[in-house]
DNA sequence: CTGAAAGCGCTTACAG
DNA sequence: CTGAAAGCGCTTACAG
């Protein structure tokens, strides 16, 4: 592959000269500009970026660690993520977690080794050594989703609170009475959360949480699978099953139809995260939907603003209540309740991101 | 933080000793080797992983373009792909083309500047001026699930012909005579691919595809939706609609429900591409299921035998139908019909990976 | 405006 | 077994 040396000696100019004109330096003659350009087209050039980077100290990319690509609510964030990142002129490196604590170490320390200019994590665990010296190297930044408590680091996340209230608050109205959850990892922010969100809605009526009541799930479908059936053994099995996440709720959509059984006659089913299919499933599926889009794009602000020197911010956005036909209730048609813009009405595709940057050799520097 | 300097100081050795160390050189004394892992340890140190690169001109690193990311088929190939690529001691870089060829150029073109050791492709088009020069300059490439014709590059992907045609026999079975195909964009060969079988599997039982039984898709589910309003516009709407993807499968059940049609007594729905959600939708959807996990192994597998200079061999698996109820025979059970192994029982989750290998300043060689 | 030179953090023949 | 040195492909003060 062409280097700089061969462009220069083509064009006849030293290396500096070549350097100057692929990075908008303005103090370029017309003239060496207009024969390094041409050098360039002519011997197709394309800058190292591995040099580069290891010159200035810089990668313009980003790494992205979340905990499981094949859940939707991650892919939509981390589509999100690479396309507001790519706004800003950043690329971003995805690394998969698989909810397992050793697969993020090896990603995290992967895309340290890379020299990543930040990094957006969502947790899968309580924070691990790794994580730690992480965040103590001085790595710029930002949990997006999860978090871990008592790291000083800007989190991007959204609050279920108010949304898994009027959830209970429909279920109360439908008059169910006995609601389980099958629960995300303690270990994990949103796993504890959300099952003190319910806890606290249940209070607010007056209705206990059991342990029984509880299932233990890894936001993995599997587990949603396996506590769903332990509900269903139960002598009083439970009326509703709220699944902390979308996949647990087809894990829990498998052992109830298993069972040969009816949703919502023989039980209803709710499920945290709304996903385009939950409309289309026997029956639709009652959902709290997070602004998905919005986080990752507020994630990638902050840890930019972060990158740059500028200050970050936190930002929690609502969540809100879908509610369709999976807890008994009728709806003729689609019904978003109570609150918020919508995030299922945030189209599914996203505007159209900025054209690129024509010249082929500018460094993006926005 | 540390460099290779700071950890040579520390330990009382050259850089050089320290590189042998950390790479595993044979001749390094004990007393040397000592010294430098506890100065590694006691520095925190970690190689900089860009210097390497620069220095060996590899970066261990594959690229993968992928057309959709928020198509689940491709989600779960990714997945794929980079387990496999992990066990192999390389890491991968994702890049999501949306089905725009702009943003495949801008990935393949971003990834081609970071020097990735070997690039793995589904294709949006037909091949962009960028995509064949990369292939003429010889960086290792691969293709998966969409190829380019003409162009000498192994290609990984199933063959789909022989579920078209188990799929038109299930359906002449089932009484219909008028089908309807939403297609994917001309340019791609999934695109035409189907179509074609489609067909010519229609062409074995004497009936006709006209050309208004031919909605032209891009893949994505607006355009399935679309589509599907086109069709049912007509005077004499299809008896069954065959969508070439999952995503268009989702548009169309959009636009069937929309118009407040059921599915298979208004009409029937067959998808390309089986999801987990197929098997809960209303009513469980038809659909050829490709061995994805499969596909994105034996990429990955091409890709590296090409890199380390061992000769590389396209691979076609076959794909299978899986007949379920929304094309109007009633499937009490999840039945799975006809050929081959299924992708769906594929376990979601494959086996864990090889654990990382432990000494945290190996290069994994492999 | 331009070029020679130093240096980013590594690896690896080459000498000893 | 070990170290000094060259060099990977860039960028950027420094001098002119």
């Amino acid at each position: 592959m062409a280097s700089i040396k061969d462009v220069a000696a083509e064009a006849g100019v030293s290396v500096a000269t070549v350097s100057r004109v692929l990075n908008d330096h303005p103090s370029v003659s017309a003239d060496a500009r207009t024969r390094v350009l041409a050098a360039v087209k002519a011997l197709g050039y394309r800058p190292n970026a591995v040099a580069r980077s290891l010159r200035t100290d810089q990668t313009r990319t980003l790494g992205l660690v979340i905990s499981d690509v094949l859940n939707p609510y991650f892919t939509h964030l981390a589509r999100s993520v690479e396309e507001q990142a790519r706004a800003l002129g950043y690329s971003v490196i995805i690394g998969n977690a698989d909810e397992r604590p050793d697969l993020q170490d090896h990603h995290v320390r992967t895309l340290l080794d890379r020299r990543i200019d930040g990094l957006l994590v969502s947790p899968t665990d309580g924070g691990s050594p790794l994580m730690l010296d992480a965040v103590r190297s001085g790595t710029p930044m930002v949990f997006v989703d999860r978090w871990i408590p008592g790291v000083d680091v800007p989190v991007v996340r959204s609050d279920g609170q108010a949304a898994v209230h009027d959830l209970v608050t429909h279920l109360h109205g439908l008059g169910h009475r006995r609601l389980a959850i099958i629960a995300g990892p303690a270990t994990t922010t949103t796993g504890q959360e959300r099952v003190e969100a319910f806890r606290r809605a249940l209070g607010a009526y007056g209705l206990p949480l059991p342990d029984a009541c509880i299932g233990q799930g890894d936001f993995q479908a599997e587990s949603g699978r396996r506590a769903t059936e332990r509900f269903l053994d139960l002598a009083e099995p439970p009326e509703v099953v709220f699944a902390a996440d979308n996949l647990m709720a087809l894990g829990a959509l498998d052992a109830i139809r298993a069972r040969g059984l009816r949703v919502p006659d023989d039980i209803a089913l709710a499920a945290f995260d709304d996903i385009p299919w939950f409309v289309h499933t026997d029956p639709p599926i009652t959902a709290i939907a997070q602004p998905t889009g919005e986080l990752g794009r507020a994630a990638v602000r902050a840890l930019v603003d972060r990158i740059e020197g500028r200050p970050p911010a936190s930002v929690t956005l609502p969540a809100r209540l879908v509610v369709r036909r999976s807890c008994g209730e009728p709806a003729p048609r689609e019904r978003v309740a109570f609150r918020e813009p919508s995030a299922l009405q945030e189209p599914l595709r996203e505007p159209p991101a900025p054209r690129e940057p024509s010249p082929v050799m500018n460094r993006s520097q926005s």
